[in-house]
RNA sequence: GGUCCUGUAGCUCAACUGGAUAGAGCAGCGGCCUUCUAAGCCGCAGGUUGUGGGUUCGAGCCCCGCCGGGAUCACCA
């Protein structure tokens, strides 16, 4: 049995059987010992006290004394304070790691058909522009979120919600209208995306140049602004969508499909995927329904001028605005359709939005709104919510021309990973091919990391100019400690090497004890992460496991081992280590590569 | 102004959810490659955890006040 489970048994029945005192073992809790002290496990006897009327000291030691004589895995114990530390037999250790060998999913937890279904909601981007940093995250964070929940035996549907329609389309459109010339990224040369993103620049300038013009004539900002031929021209657009203009709709498509291959090619790039994609062309008219039932049944209120409202403040929020006067529905209207569609096409057991944090008040709302329609699911629905990523001169502003691009961020880190390979010469001997894919599986881990090892909820500052670096920790020091181990397991299998065998002579040394340790804990790390929604979790225990590995690698020898069952021991010490690198990296959606 | 988030070494981040002397990396200084990958290892230096109270055997973490940073409260998404 799990020494943890024994030990929390064991110190409830010292409870009762010194003090007369019940406590379930489920309220007692072990942490690993700190280094500085001798020990393996810890309990703080603090809480204790009321129940022995007597010094820490003292409590901790009866305590101590009654664990050696009923459990046999305890050895020993020490007390410093009122800290109770435990010292279990090292061959107890010797079978975790066997176990832990020998279980080639160790850490990790098979859904079944009865596992409840999860569904992930996250990129969702417009189609108006090329995705940029602040998707980074949310993409790497969705999809790493989702392989975490995966882990700990949930079935997850990956779903992503297009915004395809809307003004900001519109006005791509109408500046490629007047001045595209019939530029298609395959007479251009450009990525789809970036194409139309061109163009919707291109309009906001010609629409700023309108408006400069017409408050020069004596306009006020208002009107101007509603003047300007060109939002005029966009917003006639929108109509003309709505009404189903064959031409607008057809302009639209294309466009739209031009986006979407260049996503395409940016997701693939980035590792991300979907299990289902929504398009809100598709889902606002099942929101807009939605709001007209809710009118029907007295839950929304109409004004006098058309417009739907939800009225808010019983439950501590405002007046929130569902279809416009002229019967549009606005985001929240869709988002409404959306759930609704979602729910009708999954069995789902928990929908997980992954949205920054600037939309907490958007999801409180839509919660609340949901919940008033009459779903029971809509109270359950949880926000995602994670923090905005800053550069060193605040954040991105798209006017400003600050906006780091997805593409070029990728291919920069590449280019970075690359000319660092090149430098150490490690990978002389490969062919093109080979190198190209360890530099990218590198380049790919070092962002990665870079942004999953910050705790989700916190803004986080990137900085481009310094670009990522690739010692410390980072993505690459953790690859680059899986990249050592397979190295050695190499050498051991064309030595003809065999260290598949239990071995019992040996006791190990006290960094390999640590090492045990760290790798034992993984199984808890995974479950924490998704009690968390975080896969920082998993990028700091990366770095510590290796660290300890580095520091084990450093301080003995495996292959020049002389001792037959150390060396054996040591190999499988590396070979699980490399396992769960493996393992926790695939959480973060990173591929570990052999060597590099 | 209301609501929510946030403040830890020069910089970027941790701290097992209230436990032992607050830890890493980068930047700086100094060591270690005829030995399994030096993208590594070891050492030095760097802190009144924004601030003042409170609760507790014990507070970076919980409560209250103040100060600084951010988000949001649209017939935008």
């Amino acid at each position: 049995m799990n020494i943890d489970l024994q030990i929390r048994n064991g110190v409830s029945a010292a409870l009762k059987a010194l003090y007369s005192e019940v406590l379930n073992p489920d309220n007692i809790q072990t942490q690993l010992t700190r280094k500085e002290f001798d020990g393996d496990l810890t309990v703080v006897v603090f809480p204790f006290l009321r129940f022995s009327k007597k010094s820490p000291e003292q409590t901790a030691s009866e305590i101590g004394d009654y664990l050696v004589n009923e459990i046999d895995l305890i050895v020993g114990f020490n007390v410093v304070k009122g800290f109770l530390n435990i010292v279990v037999s090292p061959n107890y250790w010797l079978e975790v790691l066997y176990a832990n060998f020998t279980d080639s999913n160790f850490g990790f937890t098979k859904s079944t058909d009865d596992s409840p279904l999860v569904m992930v909601e996250y990129s969702s981007p417009n189609t108006n522009k090329p995705l940029h940093l602040g998707h980074i995250r949310n993409n790497l964070l969705g999809y790493s979120v989702s392989e975490i929940l995966k882990a700990n035996g949930n079935r997850v549907v990956k779903t992503n919600i297009v915004n395809d329609r809307g003004i900001h389309i519109c006005k791509s459109m109408y500046a490629w209208l007047k001045s595209g010339k019939n530029e298609t990224p395959e007479n251009s040369g450009k990525k789809g995306d970036h194409l139309v993103g061109e163009y919707y620049v291109q309009f906001d300038k010609l629409y700023k140049q309108e408006v400069a013009g017409l408050m020069e004539k004596g306009m006020s900002k208002e009107e101007a602004e509603a003047n300007a031929p060109s939002m005029k021209g966009a917003r006639e657009m929108l109509l003309k969508w709505e009404d189903n203009d064959t031409e607008v709709r057809e302009l639209w498509q294309k466009m739209n499909s031009w986006v979407y291959s260049g996503f395409d090619v940016t997701y693939k790039k980035l590792g991300v995927d979907f299990d289902k994609i929504y398009y809100e062309s598709e889902t606002y008219t099942v929101g807009r329904d939605e709001a007209l039932r809710g009118v029907e049944e007295g839950i929304f209120e109409k004004h006098d001028d058309g417009s739907v409202w939800a009225n808010l403040e019983n439950d501590g929020l405002d007046q929130k605005i569902l279809l416009r006067s002229d019967g549009t529905s606005v985001y929240m209207t869709q988002d409404i359709g959306t759930a609704k569609l979602r729910y009708n096409d999954y069995d789902i057991s928990k929908m997980v939005y992954v949205v920054g944090n600037e939309q907490n008040y958007h999801f409180q709302v839509l919660s609340v709104l949901l919940d008033k329609l009459g779903y029971e699911w809509g109270k359950g629905l949880f926000h995602f919510s994670y923090g905005m990523v800053e550069l060193p001169h605040g954040k991105m502003k798209s006017r400003e021309g600050t906006v780091v691009d997805a593409d070029d961020l990728v291919e920069g880190m590449i280019e970075v990973s690359k000319k660092t390979s090149e430098e150490l010469g490690k990978l002389d001997e490969y062919s093109e091919q080979e190198k190209n894919e360890i530099y990218r599986k590198i380049a790919l881990g070092a962002l990665k990391y870079f942004i999953l090892k910050v705790d989700p909820k916190k803004t986080m500052l990137f900085n481009p100019e310094e670009s990522i670096d690739f010692n410390g920790n980072t993505g690459p020091f953790v690859l680059y400690t899986y990249a050592r181990i397979q190295s050695i397991l190499r050498k051991a299998r064309e030595t003809n090497i065999e260290w598949s065998d239990k071995v019992n002579n040996v006791k190990p040394e006290a960094k390999e004890l640590e090492l045990i340790k760290k790798i034992n804990t993984f199984p808890e790390v995974v479950s924490d992460a998704a009690n968390n929604f975080s896969p920082a979790v998993v990028a700091n225990y990366c770095y510590d496991l290796v660290k300890e590995f580095n520091q084990f690698y450093h301080e003995f020898s495996i292959l020049k081992e002389e001792n037959d069952d150390i060396m054996k021991f040591r190999l499988q010490l590396a070979q699980t280590t490399a396992l769960v690198i493996a393992h926790a990296m695939s959480l973060l959606g990173i591929e570990c590569p052999e060597r590099m």
